[in-house]
DNA sequence: AACTATGTTGTAACCATTATAAATAAATAA
DNA sequence: TTATTTATTTATAATGGTTACAACATAGTT
């Protein structure tokens, strides 16, 4: 995700407005490098502005995700959609205890270059997931319940 | 995901019954390649036995995917989850068009390969998605509403 | 046959997300 | 400034996938 400032304008470009709300949805998800979920976004919001509603929250997510200031994350499917605030890098590491998605810098061969191994298809992105335990968990003992670890559990891989 | 037999025996193993019902549900998802979601499983479930419930389906599928038979994909989240009946290649294609997912065959390192790019993280699992425009979309010019196209529409990548 | 454990079914509950419509705010034109 | 239009927010209801629950049915065992 750009600048706060940079946003604005692409806003003000298709003839949306920036207002108070959109402007502090923005800023927080400019901050946040956790991938959130709208909820997760939702409660930062009403720290600040209490009288926000989640619908604009999922609003002004989804005009971002339009705008391509934000990517859906699709490495996991547990407790709502996550946002990718962050346009680079687009590889994650997946922590199956604590649940936590950071991102990860590994190389990976350009999407250009899949067209021999897959005749006739055309690759516009890649993404690469990897699952496994951070540091953090691992010194831990492995059990610490992170977000969303309660609703379905830990899944076998 | 393994012959109906070897997972008969895994379901004995388990002090698990393999009733009719399963028996229907497990022989569909061995055959079918597709990723289907749970409805669409239960679609042709019905058409041999209609009055299979749906609960049943589902909680088929979730105890095939507790005794590793059959893994969730986690590529898409758009109208359900995806099964994936196949334990090994665990590389897909997902056509932004008509939105089908196929396996296909790319080359990784393995996960353990990883160590060095990410001190004390221990990776298990990986799992690379390519995303673009398959032969047939492309060939009919790009436009044909596959499976759960209609919901959220083409996502902006 | 009776008993027990397991499985199935229909229904209701849950949660994330989207649709809708009324109320509000901002931008523009007069 | 005021009126008018347009965009935005809000609360609430609807939707859709999934799970929980409880009654009923089945299979296996003594």
């Amino acid at each position: 995700m750009r600048s706060v400032e940079k946003i604005a304008a692409s806003l003000r470009e298709k003839g949306l407005k920036l207002t108070p709300q959109r402007r502090l949805i923005i800023e927080i998800l400019s901050r946040d490098r956790t991938h959130p979920t709208v909820d997760e976004v939702y409660r930062q919001v009403v720290v600040t502005m209490p009288e926000v509603s989640r619908t604009t929250v999922y609003n002004t997510i989804r005009e971002m995700a339009t705008l391509g200031e934000v990517v859906e994350v699709q490495d996991i499917s547990d407790g709502g959609i996550r946002y990718d605030t962050c346009a680079e890098s687009h590889n994650h590491f997946f922590c199956l205890s604590c649940r936590s998605l950071i991102d990860v810098d590994v190389d990976l061969p350009g999407a250009e270059s899949y067209s021999g191994a897959l005749e006739g298809y055309q690759v516009v992105k890649q993404q690469l997931t990897l699952y496994g335990i951070c540091p953090d968990c691992r010194d831990k003992g492995l059990s610490r319940p992170g977000r969303g670890a309660g609703k379905r559990g830990l899944k076998k891989f």
